[in-house]
DNA sequence: GCTTATGCATCGGGTGTCGATGTATACTCT
DNA sequence: AGAGTATACATCGACACCCGATGCATAAGC
C-alpha cells in the first residue's frame, strides 16, 4: 500500500521545520536531507517541493537568496520571523493531530467517568 | 490554520479500525462516534464517508447489512477478514508514518554512528 | 407547521501531490 | 569525444481525497 497518502499536508510543516532548525537550505538539499534522514521512508518530489517553496516565499514565510556554487545555480531559503512562528504552530498542530488519531485508533477508550 | 489537512488519507484507516474494534456500525453512527470520541477535533463529513464506505464494500473490505430501526433506514457495516487485516496494516502504517515524521521534525538527530 | 435530529446519498469544485518532462552545468568513465 | 550520472532549478497535466452544498425521507419537538 501507499504510505505516501499520509504525508499529504505534511510537506509544508517539514520544510518550515527543517529550515527553522538548520538556518538555510536549498531545494535539492532538502530532498537529499529528508531522504537520508528517514532512510528513504520519505522522499520529497521536486514537483511538490518547488511550487511549495515559491508559495511560502509569496506568503512571507520564507526568504530566498540566489547563489552560484561551483558553477551551479542555487537558491538558499531561510525562514522569516513569521515562518518560524508558523513552523512551531504546525509542529504543534501535528502533535495534536497524532494525539487525536491515537484517541480514535486506540484499542479501547477509557471510561469517561470523571474529568 | 487548518488541522483538517493532516487527516487526509486517514479516514479509511479510522473507519476500518473502528469497525474492527466495535463489530458493526452504520454511517451516521460513525460520524457521531468520532465526533464525540475526539471532542469535536475530528468530524467525518458525509460527503467523504459514504463514498468511502461504498468503495470499501466494493473492495471487499466491508460487508453491508440493511436494517430498519424505528422506521428509519440504516446500513450496518462490518469488516471482512480482509478488512480486518487491512485495518491492522494501516494502523501499523500510521505508526510508521508518525515515527518517520518525528525523525524529521525532531530538534536534532542523534549521531548515526552505530546501529 | 416549522425546525431539528436521524439517516442515506450525490456532485461540483478545490487542493496537494505525483510523475513526466524540460533546461543547464559539472564530473566521471571509457 | 561522447555517454551517463549527479546536481539544481522549474512547470504542467492528471489524479486522489475531501469539503460543502444539496437532496430525499422519516421521526420527534415546539
Amino acid at each position: 500500500m501507499d504510505t505516501t497518502q499520509l504525508f499529504r499536508g505534511t510537506l509544508q510543516t517539514v520544510v518550515l521545520r527543517l529550515l527553522a532548525e538548520r538556518g538555510r537550505m536549498y531545494g535539492y538539499e532538502l530532498t537529499q536531507h529528508v531522504r537520508d534522514r528517514t532512510d528513504g521512508a520519505l522522499t520529497i518530489s521536486e514537483g511538490a517541493l518547488y511550487p511549495l517553496l515559491h508559495k511560502l516565499v509569496a506568503n512571507g514565510l520564507l526568504d530566498v537568496e540566489g547563489a552560484r556554487v561551483n558553477g551551479r545555480q542555487r537558491k538558499y531559503y531561510h525562514v522569516t520571523a513569521e515562518g518560524r512562528a508558523a513552523a512551531a504552530e504546525q509542529v504543534r498542530a501535528f502533535e495534536a493531530f497524532v494525539e487525536t488519531m491515537r484517541d480514535v485508533l486506540a484499542p479501547a477508550p477509557p471510561n469517561p467517568s470523571a474529568a
